[in-house]
DNA sequence: TTGATGACTTGAT
DNA sequence: CATCAAGCCATCA
């Protein structure tokens, strides 16, 4: 019995929370486990968008699904395993306009105070909806 | 089947 | 302010 059902309705609702992040913005990983109900599981956000399938016949899949605009908290986006996924991310969101500075490690930047993608789910200011 | 790994986050030291 | 440790769960070996 592999995949649950239960899995298969997180990766579900992991892709449709990402496909939410409008042109041009970014945001985190925590935040997106947060907005579908599942603030302790950020980690398994990052396995959804692993295994997103590059086939276009699927449902979701890397080219419907803006897996780009999801980095991690610190605002970089993750080396994974090799720097060439990141580096394809990063080209991706500077293609969207989002401003991607590379630090003196190598790692990819990425702005909040510019691109940072947050609905109402801050700790104070945002009591409303804006739906 | 078990064990280890990973596109993460938060809190404590 | 920097580093360590624990928690999560799907996938791979």
């Amino acid at each position: 019995m592999a995949r649950s059902e239960e899995a298969e309705a997180f990766f579900h609702v992991v892709y449709t929370a990402v496909q939410q992040i409008p042109y041009g913005k970014v945001t985190t990983y925590g935040h997106i486990a947060k907005l579908i109900g599942t603030p302790e599981r950020p980690r398994q956000v990052g396995i959804c968008l692993k295994h997103l399938p590059q086939d276009t016949e699927s449902r979701f899949n890397h080219d419907n699904v803006p897996w780009q605009r999801v980095i991690n908290a610190k605002g970089m986006i993750s080396p994974r395993s090799q720097p060439s996924g990141a580096r394809n991310q990063a080209a991706a969101l500077r293609t969207e306009g989002v401003t991607v500075t590379t630090s003196a490690l190598g790692e990819l930047m990425v702005d909040f105070s510019e691109c940072g993608w947050f609905p109402n789910v801050l700790p104070s200011e945002a009591e409303e909806d804006d739906d």
